[in-house]
DNA sequence: AATAAAAATATGAGTTTTCATCTTTTCATA
DNA sequence: TATGAAAAGATGAAAACTCATATTTTTATT
């Protein structure tokens, strides 16, 4: 690897223009949500998981038996990844996987009882959690924020079903 | 691979309780960023590159010079695989490093005109499609959304020099 | 000044993730 | 009621990612 030296005499090299990032709506979104979901899912690792398989438990307590693509789609893991990471939390025992009887392409993902107890755990957990960090920011902008994304979220899912 | 067939006749199997994730900030604002962020990232990939490349380049244009221990920061990637893809977007001559003179543990990434010309496209086009997703959203929810992650921005960075 | 601790980056090896594609099953329609 | 298109999942192979750790350089302490 050849790395040149050179000093810094340069002018100050900036964009000579308006700074980007600080301005653009998609980067601050991505950013503050990582910077706030940094911990629990810190936390999460702690207790032995990945956040992909977080989601999926999350997504079943919620509601249980829901098929492969739709879980996909809602816990945000593309379709090939998550069906290896059932193949995983299938052999950890945590869910297991059942064939819908009326369409028989559809695999149904259901928690057992292990996973379920620890769905319930980290769910209650991530409450907990949620209420400690809104109380950690300043003024209402935890309150502000979860407004806005809960009405965000009813309209860029306006299309599917459920 | 072994599946069960059981046919569907179970009670609803939901969490028996209220719901959790569409009341639970993280995994909204999580949801929301995806969803907003997933049409520009095609594009982007539509333009040969990925949306960690896409990040360094954006984190470029607004600020020329960074060592990689920040951009990973700024640009939310772990360090060991910023210093990859930085190899890669060196050999496709869109970056080149440079050690720093004064702190030699230091390598600073400068823009090549190449990368600094493709940066400048996409971040115009960045622009360009954050007017238009705001536009496609009722009410002033973009606006509303944009002012609440910009404080917050704000807040959750406030320890981090510059 | 010598030395220990810390900071910045790189790297090997093992695991994940992705992409395209395959199989199976259902749906639409001619 | 055949038949082609679409939907749901699974899978092989290649690429990407992660984790721990190594190396080099700087900073802080004695």
């Amino acid at each position: 690897m050849t790395i040149k030296i050179v000093e810094e005499l340069e002018a100050p090299a900036t964009s000579g223009t308006q700074p980007f990032l600080p301005d653009y709506l998609l980067f601050l979104t991505a950013s503050v949500s990582a910077a706030m979901s940094e911990e629990f899912h810190e936390h999460v690792r702690t207790r032995g998981l990945r956040v992909p398989e977080w989601r999926v438990l999350a997504c079943l307590h919620d509601d249980d038996g829901q098929m492969i693509t739709r879980l996909a789609r809602f816990a945000m893991i593309e379709q090939s990844r998550l069906t290896r990471i059932i193949d995983q939390m299938d052999e950890r025992g945590l869910l297991e996987r059942r064939s819908d009887k009326a369409d028989r392409r559809r695999v149904r993902i259901f928690l057992t009882r292990t996973g379920a107890r620890l769905a319930a755990d980290l769910v209650s957990e991530a409450r907990a959690h949620e209420k400690r960090l809104i109380k950690r920011l300043p003024d209402g902008l935890g309150q502000d924020l979860k407004a806005t994304v809960k009405r965000l979220h009813g309209v860029l899912w306006a299309g599917e079903q459920d």
